[in-house]
DNA sequence: CTAGGGTTAG
């Protein structure tokens, strides 16, 4: 590669990691020959991409003019310590094909890397390589070794080679205690906690979080108290855990009282609050912490996108990018971003999202496509989502489901049915999003019976149907004209009907002009949104078309009022 | 070796 080329190609990266990838490169072609003196030049014009490129850069020019096995070794472990795992197994195996004996360092550092991204195969033909080279007394090696069977699961071999181990150090011990952790094995973890002869904060923390993830705070919080020693993790596992259980209020308590936080921190808190609907307390939160990073913005993007307040995440997205922010957005702050744009449902952002996809360099994850396909469908592009669709590398229960929802609401009721029906093929188990855009598939093309069936055999499933299953039925129902059976499956309901659910039955007296039911889900409507005049005005159409002017215009005089007294705060809300 | 952010819901 020529010095002109990677030059330009590097001033002209629009995004870090994309810059990143060209370092790669660039190392690869250092390593593999070229004339150091060129390299050098392609080398530190690259550096001013990052100090920590730039220290590297240095350390690799130093042993550039012999790019032996340590050159390339110490190039790997340097991937493997900056989580460019990919980057990393990759140089591995290019080195591998030079005929280069791999050192300890390359080997233990290659098996790092393929545990984290868990990359089975690569991981076991390392194992095989280390074991050929005669590596696998190496404490590293093991210790590498032991994890990655750890993080695949294979506990068997990852105690096989543990076993083998001369001198177990306590990072052994750890990987086979989250190992079970991770298979959700509590009392063999346990056991092994026991035997661990020097714990260290990490042993505990691991117990810790097991315990949590599981949702035994008591035990959690015993050990918490009983430990030696604390650090970030320890309160952040806690925190989290009280989290998950749903004790926001606990993990408050423990957030004021922690001595010092780190972003983890924050970004839990902040994740918490939005798990639950406290936008506003998340916000404030986000607005308190002192260093945001890409992942605390991702958390607050996110937690606008996923409670309806999809202008506030493009507006916090906006904000990312601005020159005094400057933080790259990745696959999942675009994830959110894509959300966002399919809940404000304007078509214009769909080709304004993958401009913006293509010039981050962002890869199309099977996540991103599957918010893709969500957008594309709300845009009424039923052929591009399903085009996205057939493109997955791995279908899983989100893909099916927002394909199914796609064909829903674009009127395709048999295709909806028909991906249904090679999802449990697939041995894919619905869960209770599927069954919201199979029942909108239903309800669009006004299949009661069908409806009715499907929405009965949630149970077969041990689903659940929430408010909205219910709100999608009552519509199916009302808009049949079955107003009586739509009343009786609001009262049948084990929750406290929503107005969307009221609403749905009142728009269906307006269409087939009912004054009872009418009137009985109005007052629900006026009881649960009192400032939404929209349900005034339906039971107003309903007293119109069955001749009662008077009673309709009394309603159109109370939704003046109210406009009225509404006018100060909706002009502050428009302005800012 | 432990702790944080993602997709579906007329």
């Amino acid at each position: 590669m020529l010095v002109a080329t990677v030059t330009a190609l590097l001033n002209s990266c629009p995004t870090a990691k994309q810059a990143k990838q060209i370092h790669a490169q660039i190392i690869v072609c250092a390593l593999n020959n070229l004339e150091p003196l060129l390299v050098r030049q392609i080398l530190l014009s690259a550096s001013t991409y990052s100090t920590t490129v730039a220290q590297y850069v240095l350390k690799i020019l130093y042993h550039l003019h012999c790019p032996d096995a340590f050159s390339w070794g110490f190039t790997v472990r340097y991937f493997s310590q900056q989580a460019q795992f990919k980057e990393a197994l990759s140089l591995y195996f290019q080195m591998f094909k030079q005929g280069l004996c791999p050192s300890t360092f390359a080997i233990s550092s290659a098996l790092r890397a393929s545990a984290r991204i868990v990359c089975r195969t690569e991981g076991i033909l390392i194992h095989a390589q280390s074991f050929k080279y005669g590596f696998c007394g190496c404490v590293y090696v093991q210790t590498a070794l032991v994890d990655l069977y750890s993080k695949l699961g294979d506990m068997n071999t990852a105690l096989k080679v543990f076993d083998e181990m001369l001198v177990k150090n306590v990072v052994s011990w750890n990987s086979i205690l989250s190992g079970y952790l991770k298979l959700g094995h509590l009392a063999e973890a346990q056991r092994v906690f026991n035997q661990i002869p020097r714990k260290d904060v990490v042993s505990w923390n691991s117990m810790l979080t097991g315990c949590a993830k599981s949702g035994d705070m008591d035990q959690a919080c015993l050990l918490f108290e009983q430990m030696p020693e604390r650090n970030y993790a320890s309160w952040n596992a806690m925190i989290s855990g009280y989290v998950d259980c749903g004790k926001i209020e606990s993990a408050q308590k423990l957030f004021a009282e922690m001595p010092q936080r780190n972003n983890v921190s924050w970004i839990t808190m902040i994740a918490g609050y939005s798990k639950f609907g406290f936008v506003e307390s998340a916000w404030e939160l986000f607005n308190q912490m002192p260093e945001k990073d890409l992942i605390s913005f991702n958390a607050m993007i996110s937690c606008f996108a996923q409670n309806n307040r999809p202008t506030e995440a493009l507006k916090l997205f906006n904000e990312m990018l601005k020159a005094d922010v400057n933080i790259q957005p990745d696959e999942m702050t675009l994830v959110s971003v894509v959300s966002a744009c399919s809940q404000l449902g304007d078509v214009r952002y769909g080709s304004w999202i993958e401009s913006y996809i293509k010039n981050f360099g962002i890869e199309f994850d099977d996540h991103l496509v599957t918010a893709l396909i969500n957008l594309y469908a709300k845009c009424g592009n039923i052929g591009k989502a399903y085009e996205l669709f057939d493109g997955l590398k791995k279908k899983d229960v989100v893909a099916y489901s927002a394909m199914i929802l796609a064909c829903g609401i674009n009127g395709k009721v048999y295709d909806a049915v028909n991906l249904f029906t090679a999802m449990v093929d697939a041995q894919i188990e619905p869960n209770l999003a599927t069954f919201s855009g199979l029942l909108t598939a239903y309800n669009h093309a006004g299949l009661v019976e069908e409806g009715y069936q499907c929405f009965n055999s949630m149970m077969e499933h041990q689903l659940v149907p929430l408010l909205d299953h219910y709100a999608i039925m009552v519509d199916l129902l009302g808009r049949a004209g079955r107003l009586q059976e739509a009343y009786e499956l609001i009262e049948s309901m084990p929750m406290r009907p929503c107005a969307e659910v009221w609403g749905a039955l009142l728009l269906a007296c307006e269409v087939h002009s009912n004054v009872d039911f009418g009137e009985i889900a109005a007052k629900h409507c006026f009881e649960l949104e009192p400032t939404t005049t929209g349900y005034y005005s339906l039971l107003a159409n309903i007293y119109a078309s069955v001749g009662r002017w008077d009673d309709a215009r009394k309603l159109r005089e109370v939704i003046k009022d109210k406009k009225l007294a509404k006018i100060p705060g909706r002009s502050w809300t428009e302005i800012t």
